[in-house]
RNA sequence: GGGCGAGUAGCUCAGGGGCAGAGCAUCCGGCUUACAUCCGGAAGGCCAGAGGUUCGAAUCCUCUCUCGCCCA
């Protein structure tokens, strides 16, 4: 067998893939084995991999292929979102380029045009996530905009209209003027920005005038009075008073409202409830008109005056200007202020008074509420949990409707008169129409759209096939668990939990695991316009998926910001191919194993006994780590328990037998390296699945398909581990005692032991490994106290002498012995004096004083032979 | 304004009441028949600061500072 000496995963992850492509990881709800499952947060269907996308979709993978190899029916529902706004504003740039807008082409050829687009893009990210070896049940694949999510959207939408949970109305909403279209408080990013504070003049009907202060003084073309705190004595006076709206000449009530700030400004505040949510609620209470002076595309309407037709920003100017030419204007001083910006195309923002579909929250959110707040629901890191919570305390209604073309259409349908007849589909609403007025009439369906984020509300159970009572929601609902970033907490997380429990009266998942997003190295956010972007599919292409992966899982870890670092990609990558090479070592040297053999019942060197005991430690470890999602924890743990452990001791000890005379110990050897490896890769499986796998073919192994491996408790032995600590810590001593002295790394030398309770182990049982890994040729001396041209060495209680070649620099030797017998006062004078507070002896825990004396003890001899030596 | 996260070796970060860790970078030495994407050795830290709780604090509590984020 020839295995190249570098890992390629260029070379392996396609043919592995191809492999995963044939068999697929479709499940079964009848399996009868215990089921777990998981929902993917739905990439958008035109999107491309990015870094959030591949530490979301690894971390779920790595659970899914825990769970499957733990022996559960584990199935992992993928799909892809419609994407509304997203999608359409995409689209609407394309058609930009050729000059021509989504109205030029009317609705229909826009859809189609849309359509083109998914069909054209949508498969991308499956391939992708496939690429980066997600192993999610494809047959399952779904898309939002499929009949039957739509169905299931449609479903919502009625029986929450039904129940009064829907409704229509008009409010002050969030309008992108760029998209023109609501946009719910979420899709709203507040963003602090440089502007003015205009002190605008209005006079007052009896004379005199007020001032007042805005930031956005052509709002004031909507304006229908003013108010003042009822608390400010400065303004009492006004109250009840009349001012003049300058360039309309409208009268404004003076009116008191308690949520005027005083500090703000003059104090005066001037209400436009068509565009202001504060000045809307007074508006509300107070029975104030609202007058509203935007067009959808934010230009001034004709409530404006002579400012009609102008663009928002020019009427602000022109406003402006007129009031300076009349004296209206006191002054403008530089004023910082958040201002909203539309998520998706960084427009400003403006409130704006329409007509839109909300749905009621409160008495969706407190069941929502109820369930985390009995564990029902459970958030790790558990600190979200309060995030949550508070955002559904405080939840207002959400706006559903959209003035957009790509999305679920609102069944909704309109008589005559206006007349809402809500219905699964326009038959349906025939037929209400037709009870209602007696007679046929024209109806005609809503021109807008759903929100995106109604029909990701129901994912986890559309995707089920819901409003089918199917075996899949039987088996999988609820799902146990959900992977997503703290960034959809809101838009999605809540939302899920609120429309699961309304409509299948059960949680959609039982966890949910936050993870971090990935910023750049200096810790930016990634984004297109500064960028910073780091694209996954060319780090795959350089370093491999797994190597992606493993770096996804070292991450996951973090707080709210994971720092993206090329330099975590390289150490990745080396690991793997440390693995491919520890593979290739042992598959090339065990070559000639019979199968059917098995290391148990043999007898087994103590390296072995080391070896399989630390395997369970890590086993257990890991496994504990994996049920925690504590998924760098469990890649940190097995990286070091290859490397270290496997390859830097067992292999190197094991090769003693390998290349040695001894044809039962040899197969001993190969015996118990076939199973650390069988070990290894099965536990590496989920972190790195193509070179698992890979590395399982040449075993005649299906990784991905086997069993995740267990503890066997039995195997655990604290007296092999002592053995070896030992035995390492006097390798390390000869290696450490050469390098200071500059010896030639490879001339073997003379290691006469004299004392050590382990002693007749490293010579007898260990001697073998011992020459080989300290190159030395080692001898037993008891008692010897002198000898010439040779350095003095401890490991643990073993002491001995190392035979040197010529002459040497003792004092190189004399401070090496000086520095340790510092470092053991050190350490000794600190457990001494903690022993030596009466109140440690008395409170601490007896386990931890009885250790804290053996260290005592030990360090104490220690320092007696240091000492011994630096006087001998 | 309210809340959250981070601050540990030169860099990137683990750890989270009982002896301060890793990788990279640095320095010294090695192509030793799995791997130079490697091996061996070394150096490097008042765990942001100040108080407190405790027998014992990098770890828990309070405050402060710096950076980042979320919500209003």
């Amino acid at each position: 067998m020839s295995l190249p000496s570098r890992y390629n995963p260029n070379e392996v992850e396609p043919r592995i893939l191809s492999r995963w492509e044939e068999t697929g990881w479709v499940c079964n709800p009848k399996s009868g084995k215990k089921p777990f499952s998981i929902v993917i947060p739905p990439p958008n269907v035109t999107g491309s991999l990015h870094m959030g996308h591949a530490l979301n979709n690894t971390l779920q993978d790595i659970v899914i292929r825990y769970k499957r190899m733990d022996g559960y029916e584990a199935c992992w529902f993928p799909g892809t979102d419609h994407a509304g706004i997203a999608t359409q504003v995409l689209v609407e740039m394309e058609l930009a380029k050729e000059g021509k807008t989504r109205k030029d082409l009317g609705r229909d050829a826009f859809l189609a045009r849309v359509w083109q687009w998914k069909e054209k893009y949508g498969n991308t990210i499956v391939e992708q996530l496939k690429a980066l070896g997600c192993s999610c049940d494809w047959s399952r694949l779904r898309f939002t905009l499929d009949p039957g999510l739509s169905r299931a959207v449609r479903t919502a939408f009625v029986q929450l209209y039904r129940e009064g949970l829907i409704y229509r109305d008009e409010y002050l909403i969030n309008w992108c003027p760029r998209c023109e279209t609501a946009l719910s408080d979420l899709e709203v990013e507040h963003e602090e920005v440089s502007g003015h504070l205009y002190f605008v003049r209005y006079p007052l009907e009896d004379g005199g005038y007020v001032t007042v202060a805005t930031t956005r003084p052509e709002t004031m073309l909507g304006d229908t009075a003013l108010a003042v705190n009822p608390h400010d004595g400065r303004h009492k006076h006004l109250i009840g008073r009349r001012a003049i709206l300058p360039v309309l000449g409208r009268k404004l009530p003076i009116v008191a409202a308690e949520e005027v700030d005083p500090e703000f400004g003059t104090g005066v505040l001037k209400i436009t409830p068509a565009h202001d949510p504060v000045d809307f609620q007074i508006a509300q209470r107070l029975g104030l008109p609202a007058v509203n002076v935007l067009n959808e595309d934010g230009t001034i309407n004709t409530n404006g005056g002579p400012f009609a037709g102008l663009e928002r920003f020019q009427a602000r100017e022109a406003l402006v200007e007129g009031l300076r030419a009349e004296g209206l204007l006191e002054k403008i001083t530089p004023y910082k202020h958040a201002v909203g910006h539309c998520e998706r195309c960084h427009t400003m923002v403006e409130p704006r008074l329409s007509l839109q579909w909300f749905v009621r929250m409160k008495p969706l959110a407190e069941p929502a509420i109820r369930v985390v707040q009995e564990g029902k629901i459970r958030f790790i890191p558990e600190r979200w949990t309060k995030v949550y919570l508070e955002w559904l305390e405080n939840i207002r209604d959400w706006c559903i409707s959209r003035q957009l073309w790509w999305g679920h259409r609102i069944p909704a349908w309109y008589g005559p008169d206006g007349k809402i007849f809500v219905a699964m589909d326009e038959e349906e609403a025939r037929k209400l129409a037709h009870a209602h007025y007696g007679e046929e009439v024209v109806l005609c369906q809503d021109e807008d759209v759903l929100d995106t984020w109604f029909s990701s509300a129901l994912w986890p159970f559309s995707v089920m096939g819901w409003p089918e009572e199917t075996e899949e929601l039987r088996t999988f609902y609820p799902t146990d668990l959900l992977v997503t970033g703290f960034d959809i907490l809101f838009f999605w997380v809540a939302r899920m939990v609120m429309m699961g429990l309304h409509f299948l009266n059960e949680v959609p998942f039982r966890e949910v695991f936050i993870h971090p997003v990935i910023v750049d190295e200096r810790g930016q956010k990634m984004s297109k316009s500064r960028g910073n972007v780091v694209d996954p599919l060319e780090l795959i292409a350089t370093y491999g998926a797994d190597a992606l992966r493993l770096a996804m899982a070292h991450v996951s870890g973090k707080g709210r910001a994971a720092r993206y670092s090329p330099v975590l990609l390289d150490e990745m990558r080396d690991f793997l191919n440390k693995v491919w090479n520890m593979a290739r070592f042992i598959l090339t040297n065990t070559a000639d194993l019979p199968p059917g053999l098995n290391w148990r019942g043999r007898s087994l060197a103590w390296e072995d006994r080391w070896i399989l005991s630390r395997l369970q430690a890590v086993i257990a470890s890991v496994r504990n780590y994996l049920e925690r999602y504590a998924f760098h924890l469990a890649a940190e743990t097995l990286y070091h328990f290859v490397w270290d452990e496997v390859c830097d001791w067992y292999l190197e000890m094991a090769k003693v037998r390998l290349y040695g005379e001894d044809a039962e110990a040899r197969r001993t050897a190969q015996l118990v390296l076939r199973t650390a490896l069988t070990h290894v890769v099965h536990l590496l499986h989920p972190f790195t699945p193509f070179l698992t796998e890979e590395i399982g073919e040449h075993l005649d192994l299906r990784v991905s398909r086997g069993s995740y491996p267990k503890p066997e408790e039995y195997l655990r032995d604290p007296e092999a581990e002592r053995v070896l600590g030992v035995f390492q810590e006097l390798v390390r001593e000869v290696r450490a005692m050469r390098a200071e002295l500059g010896l030639d790394p490879a001339e073997e030398l003379e290691l006469v032991v004299t004392s050590g309770s382990q002693a007749s182990l490293l010579l007898g049982d260990l001697r073998g490994a011992l020459a080989r890994l300290a190159r030395v040729q080692p001898c037993w001396a008891p008692g010897r106290e002198n000898m010439e041209n040779a350095a003095r060495g401890l490991a643990g209680d073993v002491t001995f002498f190392l035979r040197l070649p010529g002459e040497m620099d003792w004092s190189a030797i004399r401070s090496r012995i000086q520095r340790n017998l510092n470092k053991v006062e050190g350490e000794l004078a600190g457990l001494e004096a903690r022993l030596a507070n009466p109140g440690f002896r008395e409170k601490a825990p007896e386990e931890v004083v009885k250790q804290t004396e053996a260290q005592a003890r030990e360090l104490r001899a220690r320092r007696t032979r240091l000492l011994r030596f630096l006087a001998g």
